[in-house]
DNA sequence: CGTTACATTTACGTTAACGTCAAGCAATCT
DNA sequence: AGATTGCTTGACGTTAACGTAAATGTAACG
């Protein structure tokens, strides 16, 4: 039970989240990840597993790197700039809207591709009995 | 009502459907569109509009317009060549399973953001509050 | 008949999100 | 010591999905 292992290298975060070096190193470019170092080696933080995590689920639904970068920021605030804050409280919440009319779309599009499935496998089984 | 009226210069189908006329050029290019040609103008058809349709709903999933295209083709099957057929249904299968995944991860995303955006409200009220 | 308003093709430009070398440092195995 | 392994920083390459500009065509308006 070291404390040291709440610290990964750049290795055991691409084993455990299978990505590339390469993108864990843009992400810190890109300031979506903060990783310590040791010397010269980047060593990833528990924070930055969180947001990886985060990163990668937003990447699924399709929300750019600077999306998710605003949004995470939204977990890091001590409330200091108002303005700021507010903007980002309020890009959060269109983002939070636009999730939901994606949810109501993507079951629209769930049941049509469910109704071409099941023609496209009735149409193959008449094939495998017509080839028969 | 003419029958004409089914056809649809590039104009109209830009406002109809907030695209640009590069957009359509660009997807009959990639064969997701078959306008037919006056000349060498370009009139979209019923056909067109129910596939522009379904073409921007996948690209608001994060579907590739390759994808799109392949799972299209699901669409216009006379079910000559089984094996393409097959692979096509597949695919389509495939995602699917990939899209009720999303659906589920969609869910939990929205939760989570919610809670986010409830404790930035909460900050924000008290921000405000300590601002008078 | 001139010009205005759209249409067309061709082709180069752009952005995002990495991939893919290249070259070098550092610790570790033999 | 030498070689291997893994990490580092550049820096250029790549793909998708169009944008944008140039040159040209043509239909209609006045």
């Amino acid at each position: 039970m070291q404390m040291t292992s709440d610290l990964m290298t750049i290795r055991q975060m691409c084993d455990a989240f299978d990505v590339t070096p390469r993108t864990l190193r843009f992400y810190e470019a890109k300031e979506l990840l903060f990783p310590q170092r040791d010397g010269t080696r980047r060593l990833f933080t528990r924070r930055d597993r969180a947001r990886l995590t985060l990163i990668l689920r937003g990447k699924r639904f399709g929300f750019s790197l600077e999306d998710i970068r605003q949004i995470l920021d939204l977990y890091d605030r001590d409330g200091s700039n108002h303005a700021q804050t507010l903007r980002t409280y309020e890009l959060a919440q269109a983002r939070l809207a636009q999730m939901e009319a994606q949810r109501a779309e993507l079951d629209v599009a769930i049941a049509e591709l469910r109704v071409e499935l099941d023609a496209g496998g009735a149409m193959i089984a008449g094939l495998r009995r017509a080839a028969e």
